[in-house]
RNA sequence: GGGCGCAUAGCUCAGCGGUAGAGCGCCGCUCUUACAAAGCGGAUGUCGGCGGUUCAAAUCCGUCUGUGCCCACCA
């Protein structure tokens, strides 16, 4: 070691050979925090790059879907913020009306009291005081997992100024006659005793009992087929297709409706099939949506006959009954009085369930608000249509056009009191006044509000524009509106984005909320299987950050993103970031130990080895990649690239072969030393998005710069020099052939072997010393003798095995060797020998088989003669 | 009932018209200016089946089988 790498040495700072990521990576979170590297600044030239985080539930924690957006949504404006843009990524949460509600009922039922023990007023005070209590664990965790989020700007769909965003849309949409008042059918659970939307319902096969019920007497009697005998109570007709003969009779007779003292009519509707059942069906319009349509179509009264919570409430014998005992017990009845003419159990449908609690969904008659999608929906498509949307991976986006081409009008009314509440009074007289957010609601005997509140999705659809301080016109919405990228998982489409897209070019002028919808799939385990607590398989991101780091976590889950699929994690995988970082931690420490710099200007070319022009013009082909790859939001390729460059490329052989150099100081060492500072200053910003942590400490420590948050995207300098590259893949041939051979010998990876090599007249010849090194090659001494001849890509290495050589061993290497060279040369002989292949193939391609087939001949003949010399040949 | 996707090494996945790849796992040998959480070497595939297009198919088309997801007012 020279003195001059000495001395640098001694400046090192100290570290330890193990990267410890539990000891760096909080202070370093908050010191990024603390210097507002993650703070935008509205009133800057810079240009924005804006992305609002998918707000988390306040009741939730940090579950790896969450890392798993959050780490690439962090890579994106991470990366943007070196690129010199004022980035902004936006975090904040969602009140999540029923999940919030849920939570604080349940607490308030363990000291037995229920939200109507409490009264509305009181209920509410109790859920704010639950959020400032136990909610928003998870921004806590998203500051473990290094979010550069910024959190002055942190939002909640409760808060003021989004309250007044949802007031202010809802008046305007009431205004434009979008939202409406309607009496229909909807989702309600019986359970969390509210409407919800089509959505919010999960349909899952369950087992039914299809029975088949005569109604009416005698000649005036047909059969009907249902699963829900208990709705018969409010049946209001039997409906038949018109064109079916075996009914036509009685079309417009009125027939008795079994276990009531009513009489029903027959009624004739297309929407019937007659192949189904008996193909005549029961009508309870109050109780089923095509009945209801049904019922319109023919003016027939709606019976309800359950109450909200699904209990019976026609007076009788059924009185009380909840909805599933009140069907055996009208089966039954029914059976007593010989109705029941067929059975079908078990019988597998569709049926549908509460999102939130998978209560049996109970559609049912009520009065609703509602939003009508019909223009906004259209808007929403047509945004995708013609481009100024981008969906990626494209193909995602027929999905979203299914559900915008199609969607039914949106129920927004839900029978909570954690939410918005719906901004209508109404007056004595029915009076209906929808009261804007600077408006004063009407006063008076009689004047009171709407009790409901509105969905979640409403307000979350608003994110965009209502954070950055819609409706007012402030710096921020100027500023940072459109957002860039809503990055999120393909299973929130419709609840979400689809919404995000009507309300954000309805209010915002036709200017779409983002221009890029970046859609990711689910995490699952490291079998491909779903994470549910009931498979037992769901992992808990922090336990993988405590042991492993933040860095493993994010590394992995970026490595596994490929566009749009699902993404499998295990903690193998996490164990193999984790060894990566340490590798990154490793390879630096060798660096400062060599004195690796990024002080002064990169020597010129001509001073520089082929070994760092190689390197050189790697370092800039991968900038060029990675940049491509993110740009295209391939996330797992960037990873791989990043990964492979470095480890292989940069920390193997590059620091291999640069060793010799290193030791043997003067000039040459401190060229490559400032080669390796460069490259490591380079590969560390190109990584750091993905993994701040290590990156940060680490090139902080080389350059003794402030912070790589800050520092300067790499650029491709467009420095290529195929020359450099190819006579290191030379280099590299010759190595590791070399070494199987050593491998296939039985040589120990450290004994020295004498050697004499041939690389005169190569571009190996600079090389002779770290071949040396990298191979254990002893100068050839008096006695030496060549007891083996390796010719590799035009240089040749004798080595003296002084009779130890194992001939077999050699022998056996050398014909496999063979054999795979003239299988090589046949397939591109017979390649080259094909007139048609030469007539129509590109001549790039024609070119790449002639080099095979040179080499694979030169191949040979070098294999053979190296059999031939073999001992006892 | 419609729609979409996937089947490639033991596992999880890239590749998507011109010599089958990665990570993990597996088998050897090694403390060698950083790193054993490492290094070096090695083994492993009728690219789901069958047909077709092409000079050339894991890659394009058809079909079958298996599998996953989404949508739907399946009485």
């Amino acid at each position: 070691m020279t003195e001059n790498t000495q001395q640098q040495h001694d400046s090192v700072p100290e570290l330890p050979t193990q990267y410890a990521p539990a000891e760096v990576e909080g202070p370093l979170y908050e010191r990024w925090v603390e210097r507002g590297y993650f703070t935008a600044d509205a009133t800057s030239d810079k240009k924005p790059y804006t992305i609002v985080i998918p707000p988390p539930n306040v009741t939730g924690s940090l579950h790896l879907g969450h890392a798993f957006q959050h780490t690439l949504m962090d890579a994106l404006t991470r990366r943007k913020r070196m690129q010199g843009y004022e980035a902004l990524w936006l975090p904040g949460m969602d009140h999540a009306g029923i999940a919030t509600q849920n939570k604080v009922e349940q607490q308030l039922a363990e000291e037995g009291k229920s939200r109507h023990d409490l009264g509305r007023e009181a209920f509410v005070d109790r859920v704010w005081q639950w959020k400032e209590e136990y909610g928003g664990k998870i921004l806590g965790q998203m500051r473990r997992l290094g979010d550069g989020v910024d959190w002055s700007r942190e939002r909640f769909t409760m808060d003021e100024g989004l309250s007044k965003a949802v007031q202010t849309i809802f008046k305007k949409l009431y205004d434009d006659e979008l939202i409406y008042r309607a009496e229909r059918i909807i989702n309600w659970c019986p359970r969390c005793l509210t409407a919800i939307s089509d959505i919010e319902v999960e349909y899952q096969e369950d087992d039914g009992e299809l029975v088949s019920i005569r109604y009416g007497e005698g000649d005036e009697s047909l059969v009907v087929a249902t699963t829900r005998a208990e709705t018969m109570l409010g049946d209001t007709a039997v409906a038949v297709h018109p064109e079916d003969e075996r009914y036509a009779h009685l079309v417009g007779k009125q027939i008795k409706l079994p276990l009531t003292d009513r009489t029903i009519p027959v009624v004739a509707d297309t929407h019937v099939d007659p192949e189904f059942g008996t193909g005549a069906v029961k009508v309870t319009p109050a109780h089923d949506p095509n009945d209801f349509a049904i019922g319109q179509r023919h003016d027939l009264p709606s019976m309800t006959v359950m109450d909200e919570r699904g209990v019976i409430t026609v007076h009788g014998p059924f009185l009380g009954l909840d909805r599933f005992e009140a069907r055996s017990a009208i089966v039954g009845a029914l059976r007593e009085q010989g109705r029941i003419v067929a059975e079908k159990r078990p019988y597998v449908h569709s049926v549908g369930h509460c999102s939130r609690c998978s209560t049996t969904v109970e559609p049912r008659l009520s009065m609703q608000w509602w939003v009508k999608v019909g223009p906004l929906a259209q808007a929403a498509g047509d945004a995708v249509r013609d481009g100024r949307v981008k969906i990626h991976p494209e193909d995602m986006s027929k999905r979203y056009f299914d559900w915008v081409d199609n969607m039914h009008d949106w129920c927004i009314s839900r029978q909570l009191w954690w939410g918005h509440r719906i901004p209508v009074w109404y007056g004595p007289e029915g009076q209906v006044v929808c009261v804007g957010p600077d408006e004063e609601p009407p006063s008076g005997e009689g004047w009171h509000q709407d009790t409901d509140v509105l969905d979640t999705w409403f307000s979350s659809g608003l994110w965009p524009f209502s954070t950055l301080g819609w409706p007012e016109k402030t710096p921020d919405l100027a500023k940072f509106y459109a957002t860039d990228v809503l990055l999120t998982g393909h299973d929130i489409i419709f609840f979400w984005v689809a919404r995000m897209m009507m309300f954000g070019l309805y209010a915002m002028d036709g200017v779409a909320p983002f221009h890029t919808i970046a859609l990711t799939g689910l995490v699952r385990d490291e079998r491909g299987k779903k994470m549910s607590k009931s498979f037992g398989n769901v992992v808990d991101p922090l336990d993988w950050m405590d042991q492993y780091g933040s860095d493993a976590v994010r590394f992995t889950l970026a490595k596994g993103a490929n566009p749009g699929t699902d993404v499998p994690i295990g903690e193998d995988w996490v164990q193999a970031s984790r060894n990566f970082a340490n590798k990154i931690w490793n390879a630096t420490r060798f660096a400062l130990m060599n004195g690796a710099t990024v002080e002064g200007e990169l020597p010129a070319a001509e001073r520089l080895s082929a070994t760092d022009r190689w390197i050189l013009s790697r370092l800039n082909a991968t900038v060029a990649e990675v940049d491509a790859y993110y740009e295209d939001y391939q996330f797992a390729k960037v990873s791989d690239a990043l990964y492979h460059f470095a480890w292989d490329e940069v920390f193997d052989w590059y620091v291999e072969l640069s060793k010799t150099t290193f030791m043997g100081g003067g000039e040459q060492a401190k060229v490559s030393a400032r080669v390796l500072g460069e490259v490591l200053d380079v590969t560390l910003k190109l990584l750091h998005p993905i993994v701040p942590f290590v990156t940060e400490a680490l090139w902080t420590t080389l350059t003794g710069k402030e912070s790589l948050v800050v520092a300067e995207w790499p650029k491709d300098g467009g420095f290529r020099d195929a020359a450099a590259e190819a006579e290191i893949e030379n280099l590299q041939q010759v190595i590791t052939e070399v070494r199987r051979f050593r491998a296939d010998q039985g040589l120990q990876p450290g004994q020295r072997v004498p050697a004499r090599l041939g690389l005169s007249g190569t571009a190996l010849a600079a090389h002779e010393g770290a071949i040396r090194q990298l191979l254990r090659l002893q100068p050839a001494g008096e006695e030496f003798q060549a007891t083996a001849n390796l010719t590799i890509g035009g240089a040749t290495v004798a080595l003296d095995l002084s009779g130890t050589i194992d001939v077999e061993a050699e022998r056996k290497r050398l014909a496999k060797a063979l054999a795979a060279a003239e299988k090589e040369k046949s397939q591109a002989t017979a390649k080259l020998g094909n007139e048609a292949f030469l007539a129509k193939a590109a001549e790039a391609a024609v070119e790449k088989i002639r080099t095979r087939l040179a080499k694979a001949e030169a191949d040979i003949e070098r294999i053979s003669a190296q059999l031939a010399a073999l001992p006892g040949a």
